[in-house]
DNA sequence: ATTATCTATAGATCTATAGATAATGC
DNA sequence: ATTATCTATAGATCTATAGATAATGC
């Protein structure tokens, strides 16, 4: 038995400030990481990389993290304005994921300006919620799902370089 | 302003029951779709047109349905024994995404037993939940989802007949 | 001395029931 | 006559506070 529930009440202020607490420890880890790789001046020798490096560390915290807090997200509540500091983080986190990628999509066809594969990395990283919600998660899915993220950037060809490069950024930045 | 909330249990004896209605509501269309196409005897012209169609639908239901219930997804009761037809039934959808996928993945290289095509396209397909309670979903998401899934089975290629195969089949099914 | 925990509990909210009232279908 | 809704509310649960007790750091 940990801490009684009261107790929890001389660090916080109010239920809504432990949620707040909570949800912002699930983007803040990768958003600084990822914050770190676009600033960083070095770039990518192989296109993609960057973007790789973000979704494979950004996946691999949401499966090792003690608890899987990302569950939260869908909480009725944090999308009303007193949680508007983590939206705004994991928007912004979702915009780097749409950079890195380069705006293009192995989907859409033509010119449609919808969907990147930026956003599709972003979703499947997130996807990662549902599956350790599940039982499902194993060694490799951050890094499945950030493989998968790229081969919808159109890059499928590059893959083992970008994943090598990915590593090693990961290494530096991390 | 609709019902009573005390009028509900008219209908339903307890919360639990209501919540596993509205639960069993965001899979049994879906589910009655897929295991009609998987068990359709016409099979598929182009490799891939049944899962495209599967998750094609199922995307669509998730985004126009009145209530965004896939929300509801990450309840921590939902986990348990009293929501196992639901959770049966969500399995199963799974695994017809996986069977129509082929097995096979864009991703993971070589014999790697993990994540299929179809298990992707799934997780693509559940990942519109999040994007419509963060007001991001367009006329075209179900499509993109259900593109991407296709992509990442390896399939990018035969895109467009897959596509027209898979109205097809939805016309035909549905 | 300060900081963190505990027990106990007030007050708010949620779940479900009872019984009255209204709507619907023979 | 049956089915569905409403109001009112009992009892359970949740949130947050008060005040006592324990732990920590000079």
């Amino acid at each position: 038995m940990g801490i009684r529930q009261s107790s929890l009440y001389h660090h916080f202020k109010t239920k809504d400030e432990i949620l707040e607490d909570l949800l912002e420890g699930t983007v803040s880890g990768g958003l600084e990481f990822a914050r770190a790789v676009a600033a960083d001046a070095t770039g990518e020798a192989v296109p993609g990389s960057r973007l790789h490096a973000v979704a494979l560390y950004d996946g691999r915290q949401l499966c090792s993290a003690r608890w899987n807090l990302g569950v939260l997200y869908h909480l009725p509540e944090v999308r009303s304005a007193r949680f508007a500091r983590f939206l705004e983080d994991r928007d912004e986190l979702r915009g780097l994921y749409r950079t890195l990628g380069g705006g293009l999509s192995a989907v859409g066809g033509t010119g449609s300006p919808g969907t990147t594969g930026g956003d599709f990395a972003f979703r499947l990283v997130e996807s990662l919620i549902s599956l350790r919600a599940d039982g499902l998660v194993t060694a490799e899915s951050p890094q499945q799902a950030a493989d998968a993220g790229l081969v919808l950037c159109g890059l499928a060809g590059r893959l083992p370089a970008i994943r090598e490069e990915s590593a090693a950024l990961i290494a530096r930045l991390a």
